[in-house]
DNA sequence: TTACCTGCAAAGAGTTTGCAGGTAG
DNA sequence: CTACCTGCAAACTCTTTGCAGGTAA
């Protein structure tokens, strides 16, 4: 209950008007204590699940997006024809597990500090992203 | 003229039948000096310029994933509605120009070797990407 | 009241599939 | 001759869009 007015707080501050569909999707994604991977689909069912009344598909992207472009979610980098999206907005990477479909955390601290020793003319570099694909063992 | 029994010769020791569309289709992505990155509509638009003959996208897709399975290209991932290949099948990294949609190699000699500190039990690691993302500069 | 938001259905893009006809070996 | 390949169209999946009606401030 506390975390409803947080989330209508958080949506207020972001000129977001805080909609019950959009408090739910806050509840559906924020409301845990680990971070979370999903796709649109993912994301749906659980809404299915825990709201009532269903939530259109368009509002349900419409509002990932938004949350994608207010820094609240990030999108990662994965050769799929789904979309993935992580709760987890610091800067990190990922292992994706090819036989579950399932992404999950590589914290910077597993790593050593990529430098990248090439320029690309004109350009400067926006964000550096490792995926790590595994497979089960055996 | 001599590239075109190389890779009749290809194709046949890979079980592929070397038949006139996979022929074409080897001459856009191989008959090259630099490696090249494409997306399926990429190299229709290249196929429709250099043959004569019009190589339906069924048969284009189908080869694409044919080369693929055989290991002639790689598959790189990005958050892209569409899927990016290379026919540079060494280990190697990506720069993604975001303002040209364009991928650019990241040879591993210009970075260090990733060493991932952190196992996943019952997963061994398959391939390790970077994705580097860029932007104009300014 | 007004600007913004939602839901539906339709449209759009990329990709895959089913199948009849064609071709390599 | 037979297995494999091609081309077309239809189907499918994910995502976006247009718009009428609804809702927050």
């Amino acid at each position: 209950m506390r975390n409803i007015s947080q989330f209508t707080e958080k949506l207020r501050l972001s000129g977001l008007r805080p909609t019950k569909q959009r408090i739910s999707i806050c509840e559906a994604l924020f409301d845990r204590n680990d971070t979370f991977h999903f796709t649109i689909n993912d994301l749906t069912k659980i809404l299915k699940r825990k709201v009532n009344k269903k939530i259109s598909i368009a509002t349900v992207y419409n509002t990932v997006h938004a949350f994608k472009n207010k820094g609240y979610l990030k999108q990662i980098s994965i050769n799929s024809d789904k979309s993935y999206f992580d709760t987890n907005v610091s800067e990190h990477h990922h292992f994706f597990d090819e036989d579950m479909n399932k992404l999950i955390d590589l914290e910077n601290e597993y790593l050593d500090k990529i430098k990248i020793k090439k320029k690309i003319p004109g350009k400067k570099i926006k964000s550096v992203e490792v995926l790590v694909k595994v497979v089960n063992n055996k």
